[in-house]
DNA sequence: ATGTAC
C-alpha cells in the first residue's frame, strides 16, 4: 500500500480505487509506529474504512493504532448523516470504555506509609476480574434508569456527587439513551456488575504528578508536582459487550437490506438514516450510560477508602471521558459547521479551549485529555488543541497501543518475574488473575511516551502533566 | 473488551 510520509509525525495513505477507498488514510506517527502497523494488518484495516459510505475527510489512525474487530484501534472515522453510516465495530465491544481521573490532596510520602494497606483496601473494595459483581446488585427497574440517567443516577442513589457531573463528558448523561432498545440478555448481565472494574488492560491506580509540561494549564487543571492522583481505568462491561454483538447480528441483516458493501464483514454497518442505526444509536447510548455510572460508581468507592486513611482529605474529579464511542458532534467540513457522526474507537475526544460543551473551568484552557499508560508505566495528561478539532474531528490517541497480541504476550514471562521487576520499581501491584499481569506486561505495549509525543508534535493534543503509578491493580 | 464458544 502507498503510504507517504508528509511531515515527520503524518503518513498518509494514498486511495486505493480498486478497493474502493473514498478518501485518504491520515496516520499520526513517527518510523516505528509506522513499520509496526504494516506487520499486523492495521494498515489494512485504516484503508478498509476509508471505502466505508460517507466517510468524511480520512480515515485517521492515532499512533497508538493496531489491530481490532473491523475497525482498527485507534482509529477515528467520521460520517455525514445523509449518505454515512454508523458501525458497531467503529466502537468497539467495551463501548464508552474510558477513564478518570481523580485529585488528592495528599503528597506521596503520605500515602507511601501506607501504600500495602490502602492498596488492599481499594482491591477489595472495588470488585474486579472477568465475571466480578457484587458492588451493588440492582433491580432491573433500576437498571433502566441506569441506562437512562448515566452517572446522574449513582449520584442521586449516593454513589457519587453533583459536582462530579460537570466533569464527565456530557456531563455524566447521553440525554438520548434509549433503554428499550438493549437486549433483555444485555440487562441481566449488567445488573450484578455495576461498580466493578471488569478485566484485561482495565485498572485502578494510585499515581503521583511527577512532571508538569504547561504550568499555565496544569494550574487550571488543579495538578501540581508530587500530588497524588487516582485512575479509573474501565468500560460498560457485559452489558455493552452483549449490546454491541446484539447489533452486529442487527447490522449484517441491515446491508443486505440497504444494499451495502463493505470489504470486510466486520465493518457491517447501517445509514445514519436507517431505523437500524436509531436502534443501534440508542441502545449504544444507554450503555454508554452504564459506563459512566460504572466509573462514578467505583470513583465513590475509591473516596470512601481514601476517607478510611486520611479522614481530612478529599478526591475531586478532574475530568472523565470515553476513548470508544460514536457521538453525533458539530465540526467544521468544506468551510461548513455541520454534524456528523464520529466514531472514535481507542481514541479519545479531545476538544479545544471555547468549545460549548466544555465545562465552566475549562472552557479557557480545554479539556483534559487522560492517557493511560500500561501496567507499570507513567500517564499522562493532555489538553485539546484548536488544530485537533480542525484537523481530526478533536481527537487524539487513548494509551500506548498494543504492540503483542494477548496471546503473543502470554509466552513471554512468568508472572512472579513481571510482578518482582514492577515491585523493584517501588510499584504495589494487586491483579485478581495472575494471567492478566502476563497478558498485560509492559513490553507488550508501545512505548506511551513516544505515542504522546507524536500527538503533541502533530499538535492535534498538548502535554500537560506525567503521571508515575505507585500502585496498580488489575482485574 | 467478554459468563475469552450457543
Amino acid at each position: 500500500m502507498a503510504l507517504k510520509q508528509i511531515d515527520p509525525v503524518r503518513w498518509v495513505l494514498e486511495r486505493d480505487f480498486k478497493i474502493g477507498m473514498k478518501v485518504t488514510g491520515l496516520i499520526y506517527g513517527d518510523s516505528y509506529i509506522i513499520q509496526n502497523l504494516e506487520k499486523e494488518g492495521a494498515l489494512t484495516q485504516i484503508a478498509n474504512v476509508a471505502c466505508l459510505p460517507g466517510i468524511l475527510k480520512h480515515s485517521f489512525a492515532m499512533p497508538d493504532v493496531h489491530w481490532g474487530y473491523g475497525f482498527p484501534i485507534g482509529g477515528v472515522a467520521a460520517f455525514s448523516l445523509n449518505e454515512g453510516i454508523i458501525s458497531p465495530g467503529g466502537v468497539g465491544y467495551d463501548i464508552s470504555c474510558g477513564v478518570r481521573v481523580m485529585l488528592t490532596f495528599i503528597e506521596e510520602k503520605e500515602v507511601a506509609s501506607c501504600i500495602d494497606e490502602l492498596t488492599a483496601a481499594l482491591f477489595s473494595r472495588v470488585p474486579s476480574g472477568v465475571g466480578s459483581k457484587g458492588a451493588l446488585k440492582i433491580s432491573e427497574t433500576e437498571l433502566l434508569s441506569v441506562l437512562a440517567k448515566g452517572a446522574l443516577w449513582a449520584v442521586k442513589k449516593g454513589y457519587g456527587r453533583s459536582e462530579d457531573l460537570e466533569c464527565i463528558e456530557e456531563r455524566g448523561t447521553l440525554p438520548h439513551a434509549n433503554p428499550d432498545a438493549v437486549s433483555k440478555k444485555a440487562i441481566e448481565r449488567g445488573k450484578p456488575q455495576l461498580g466493578t472494574l471488569g478485566s484485561g488492560n482495565h485498572f485502578l491506580e494510585i499515581q503521583v504528578i511527577d512532571e508538569i509540561y504547561d504550568e499555565n494549564v496544569a494550574r487550571q487543571f488543579g495538578l501540581n508536582p508530587g500530588q497524588v492522583t487516582v485512575m479509573i481505568h474501565c468500560g460498560s462491561r457485559g452489558l455493552g459487550h452483549q449490546v454491541c454483538d446484539d447489533y452486529i447480528k442487527v447490522m449484517l441483516r441491515a446491508m443486505n437490506k440497504y444494499g451495502i458493501s463493505v470489504p470486510d464483514r466486520q465493518l457491517c454497518c447501517a445509514p445514519l438514516k436507517s431505523e437500524e442505526a436509531k436502534q443501534y444509536l440508542g441502545a449504544m447510548q444507554a450503555a454508554a450510560n452504564y459506563a459512566l455510572a460504572n466509573r462514578e460508581i467505583i470513583g465513590q468507592l475509591v473516596r470512601e477508602v481514601f476517607g478510611d486513611f486520611f479522614p481530612k482529605s478529599d478526591l475531586k474529579l478532574l475530568y472523565d471521558v470515553s476513548h470508544n464511542m460514536a457521538h453525533i458532534e458539530k465540526h467544521g467540513v468544506e468551510g461548513k459547521q455541520v454534524d456528523v457522526c464520529v466514531h472514535r474507537k481507542g481514541a479519545t475526544r479531545a476538544f479545544p479551549p471555547g468549545h460549548p460543551s466544555l465545562p465552566e473551568r475549562y472552557i479557557q484552557v480545554g479539556q483534559p485529555v487522560i492517557i493511560p499508560g500500561s501496567m507499570g508505566t507513567e500517564s499522562y495528561i493532555l489538553v485539546g488543541t484548536k488544530r485537533g478539532m480542525e484537523e481530526c474531528f478533536a481527537s487524539t490517541c487513548h494509551g500506548a497501543g498494543r504492540v503483542l497480541s494477548r496471546k503473543a504476550a502470554m509466552k513471554s514471562e512468568k508472572a512472579d518475574t513481571i510482578l518482582k521487576r514492577l515491585e523493584d520499581r517501588g510499584i504495589k501491584v494487586m491483579a485478581e488473575t495472575i494471567g492478566t499481569v502476563r497478558e498485560e506486561i509492559p513490553e507488550a505495549y508501545k512505548d506511551v511516551s513516544r505515542v504522546v509525543d507524536v500527538v503533541e508534535k502533530a499538535g492535534i493534543s498538548r502535554k500537560v502533566a506525567r503521571l508515575r503509578p505507585l500502585a496498580v491493580i488489575k482485574g
